[in-house]
DNA sequence: TTCACGATTCTA
DNA sequence: AGAATCGTGAAG
């Protein structure tokens, strides 16, 4: 196995999450079913919490929700939002430091026949947005705190040497914030048709 | 136990 | 601009 296809392990995530959340720019997010069906898409846009952040859910005290942020690096952190949507976060950062990266747009160069959103959409080149992209790969609470490693629910792979050209990254604002929002902790491929709008 | 609100998305 | 929709957490 080359080491472009080793999965990125916790120990490169333990690093502060407005470190690691543009480096995940490129990568791949590989969602595996238990029957064996699998997708992957293409990280193109990310935001970064961490501690001394007033939007970040760890920011006041541990609970049950938040949990897995104050866990090591390597496991998906996972939240309802509106009571309607999911949204995928990695964890980064040592244990007891509550820090994550929000993954917010994938990029699906090659979708497979069969992944479909639940009205039998169409096959979308892309899910922009983090409540899309989590009803798209079927990402709910049931995965909260699950080891991102192969074989798993969830992992993340390194890009591809194809993407591994310098490509242009934007740095700006978060969206949908009202405490920290004038933090510029998002970064999105500058060029990406699949990036979220708002914002 | 109560209750206002949120790292969103879709419709008008 | 407003609705949909409900778990969470801070307050009482």
């Amino acid at each position: 196995m080359s080491s472009l296809q080793m999965p990125l392990s916790p120990a490169w995530l333990a690093r502060p999450s407005p470190e690691v959340a543009p480096e995940l720019l490129g990568c791949k997010l590989v969602r595996r079913w238990p029957d064996g069906r699998q997708a992957e898409g293409v990280i193109v846009e990310t935001e970064a919490y961490a501690p001394g952040d007033p939007a970040c859910h760890g920011y006041r005290r541990r609970t049950q929700r938040n949990g897995v942020m104050f866990g090591p690096a390597g496991h998906s952190y996972v939240y309802l939002i509106y009571g309607m949507y999911h949204c995928l976060n990695v964890v980064t950062d040592g244990a007891d430091v509550p820090s994550a990266v929000l993954i917010r747009a994938l990029d699906l160069p090659e979708p497979p026949s069969w992944l479909q959103g639940p009205k039998n959409q169409p096959l979308r080149r892309w899910a922009a947005g983090p409540g899309k992209l989590c009803r798209l790969f079927e990402i709910d609470r049931s995965l909260d705190g699950s080891l991102l490693q192969p074989g798993e629910s969830l992992w993340l792979k390194p890009p591809e040497p194809i993407r591994q050209e310098q490509f242009a990254v934007t740095q700006t604002t978060r969206i949908g914030l009202t405490q920290g929002a004038d933090i510029p902790w998002r970064w999105y491929l500058t060029d990406s048709p699949a990036v979220s709008k708002r914002g």
